[in-house]
DNA sequence: AATCCGGGGTA
DNA sequence: TACCCAGGATT
């Protein structure tokens, strides 16, 4: 048996039994893929289940808004995936009358669509016999061929792309595609691999060398930043107040409380005194006491950030807020919903 | 070519 | 801890 072979053989009697997997409608498979990118199949499953059931076509996902689907997406990260997504099917319903690409080459156009999810897309929906390169892909071919170039160099990329192609099985490579990924994310996992029972073990480079736990090679950098978060939480008895994050950032486009983001921890002196701080509250008498004692790590990929949860009463109460009622409706990050499930206003 | 962009699971 | 996840966009 050929490698191709072994692994849709492999696939047909391994696979787990996921919603995307049984229908070939684009709008399905592109909003699955989109969600999986970096993120595993248990995380993303329910949220594609609640996006299925709340928007069936891409239509009805173009004509919602923003910020419900935002909302919808809240706490699987990477958010513009969520506002790509959203672009894009409002590019296919109103500019291209409801029809997905359905070529790789037209596919890798849309925005928030790149190589991986267009080879995914056009081989799961159309059978065109583009091979996917993700991260179980580099891990297996890495290992079963014994490949040691970098999967994140450029010339890595190439290489794993041109031997994927080679490999790729064109009588069916919708069935090859998701098979190779299934069987990194099940057979040839990053930790602890079942080599014992695998199918391959006969012919894995990896394995005969006792590579298996070295492979593939990745050229990293964990320069990690640290962030102050001080969050103004102003009430009254009905109101708080919440600001639409617009920068360049992480969270662009989710709500949070007033901030106040610092080099080093703040005391309450610097708080009070900080312009920020004053332009929020003016002359107002109020109250200002902090939630938590020991700040909250919130830990990003890239960045830890320290949380001070501010709780702040003007005497005059607030004028331009928001109902503290309909918080749950906004969309905010992990950090602010866990904060806002616990304190309860 | 490097860096940025989340959150959660695993050993 | 460190690493990884059905990656893509920007600089």
């Amino acid at each position: 048996m050929t490698f191709s072979e072994t692994i849709t053989d492999w696939y047909r009697q391994n696979k787990r039994d996921l919603p995307w997997r049984k229908t070939t409608d684009p709008y399905k498979i592109w909003l699955s893929e989109i969600m999986l990118q970096q993120t595993r199949v248990e995380q993303g499953l329910p949220y594609y289940k609640e996006f299925v059931r709340a928007f069936p076509t891409v239509h009805d996902l173009a004509e919602a808004t923003e910020e419900k689907v935002l909302k919808m997406w809240q706490g699987l990260g990477y958010y513009s995936r969520a506002r790509n997504l959203h672009y894009t099917a409002k590019h296919i319903a109103f500019e291209n009358n409801g029809k997905f690409p359905d070529s790789y080459k037209s596919l890798l156009k849309l925005k928030g669509v790149g190589d991986y999810t267009a080879s995914a897309i056009a081989s799961i929906a159309f059978k065109e016999a583009s091979p996917v390169v993700d991260g179980n892909v580099y891990r297996v071919l890495a290992r079963y061929f014994g490949i040691d170039t970098p999967i994140n160099s450029a010339r890595g990329i190439r290489y794993f792309k041109e031997l994927a192609q080679e490999l790729i099985d064109k009588t069916d490579p919708a069935t090859y595609n998701q098979g190779i990924m299934e069987f990194g994310a099940i057979q040839c996992k990053p930790k602890s691999p079942v080599c014992g029972e695998c199918p391959l073990n006969t012919s894995c480079v990896a394995l005969k060398d006792q590579l298996v736990d070295k492979l593939p090679v990745k050229i990293r950098n964990t320069k990690i930043r640290h962030r102050y978060f001080n969050y103004l939480i102003i009430e009254d008895k009905d109101h708080t107040v919440l600001f639409q994050r617009k920068e360049k950032d992480i969270w662009q486009h989710l709500y949070e409380f007033p901030l106040i983001e610092t080099e080093a921890p703040m005391t309450e002196d610097m708080v009070t005194t900080h312009p920020k701080f004053r332009k929020l509250i003016g002359d107002s008498r109020f109250q200002i006491s902090l939630y938590n004692k020991d700040h909250i790590v919130h830990k990003l990929s890239h960045q830890h950030i320290f949380a001070s949860f501010w709780v702040v009463s003007p005497r005059d109460g607030i004028s331009d807020g928001i109902l503290k009622s309909e918080i749950k409706a906004y969309p905010v990050p992990v950090l602010i919903a866990n904060f806002v499930q616990e304190y309860e206003f």
